[in-house]
DNA sequence: TAGCTGTATGTCAGTGACTGACAAGGGGTG
DNA sequence: CACCCCTTGTCAGTCACTGACATACAGCTA
């Protein structure tokens, strides 16, 4: 991030940050599987969080409820987090390679959570189009919220789901 | 769309495909921004084909129904485009590269489609959610349309969107 | 016709992301 | 102590992509 803020992420080499961080370029992709990668370790304890929230619902809630009420119940998380997500996301909005791999990691979490709809008894196709509805207003409730802090993120969360509803 | 049938998109070097056009590779990389780029230019036909479609619809219909209506409108051209697209396909999902390429399109596209419901008077944050959402069933739609030819694009749709509302 | 201009292409050298193969160190276990 | 596993370093190589410069060709004008 100190790279990135004061160069940009195009203009630091892999090189650059594997010696600022004391090894090898080689060391570096070893551990990172291309340099846009450094960006998204992430969203493994996200998808974790999301996962376990999604159990904690009652099986019998309908599938829109159950993955909203696993966004908020993550809401915390985020905002614990703000103070490394938003220079992060900065960083992302200034460069469209990493914006491409982001949407990339929604989309990876989107099957995800269709798969846990799956398995609480979603059919097929519908679990996969609330995964992707759902992952879609939460990604940009999100972004939006990384903008701006104010509203907070349940307060997002709320209207967006209002006009979700409103929508159909 | 040869070679990368042959040898896979990633061992296709960018010379061999400049090399097959008769061209040199510089020449290559003055007509398409990257090498992924390569497979994603018909894109801006679907686009044109969307908003013109989106303007025949009547400015009073909800935001849904006006996306929907220009889903199924477009619809006989992708039917049309069927022979190109499907080993198009095939090879994008055998190369994660290029499936955040697609992503990176269709996620452009839906921001447009959000502009044009914003020229229509719909409100900005409903606007964006709704161009989203609709654009997922839609990538959805068309994606496993692609997979398996039938039933066919507007029955699909017409699944899809029966499903997006019933889960409201 | 000769000259001028703009545009598409070729050539060449260079940077930087990434990879495979091999060697070297260091800690835990028998 | 010998052995093994895991991490790291080293090195050479491929390939995507770029900037600078030269060249060819088409159309327009004097």
């Amino acid at each position: 991030m100190e790279l990135f803020g004061k160069k940009g992420f195009d203009c630091t080499t892999a090189a650059e940050i594997a010696a600022h961080a004391g090894v090898t370029e080689r060391t570096f992709f070893r551990h990172f599987a291309d340099k846009r990668e450094v960006l998204f370790d992430g969203q493994a304890v996200l998808l974790d969080a999301l996962l376990s929230a999604i159990g904690e619902v009652p099986r019998n809630a309908p599938p829109l409820d159950t993955l909203f009420r696993a966004f908020r119940s993550v809401c915390p998380l985020l905002e614990a987090n703000r103070p490394f997500s938003e220079p992060r996301q900065a960083v992302i909005s200034a460069t469209p390679a990493l914006q491409e791999r982001e949407r990339a990691k929604t989309a990876a979490l989107a099957e995800a959570l269709a798969g846990a709809l799956r398995g609480r008894g979603v059919p097929g196709e519908k679990a996969a189009i609330a995964a992707q509805i759902g992952m879609s207003v939460f990604a940009h409730v999100t972004g939006a919220w990384l903008n701006q802090a104010a509203p907070g993120l349940t307060e997002r969360l709320d209207r967006a789901e209002q006009d979700l509803r409103t929508l159909i």
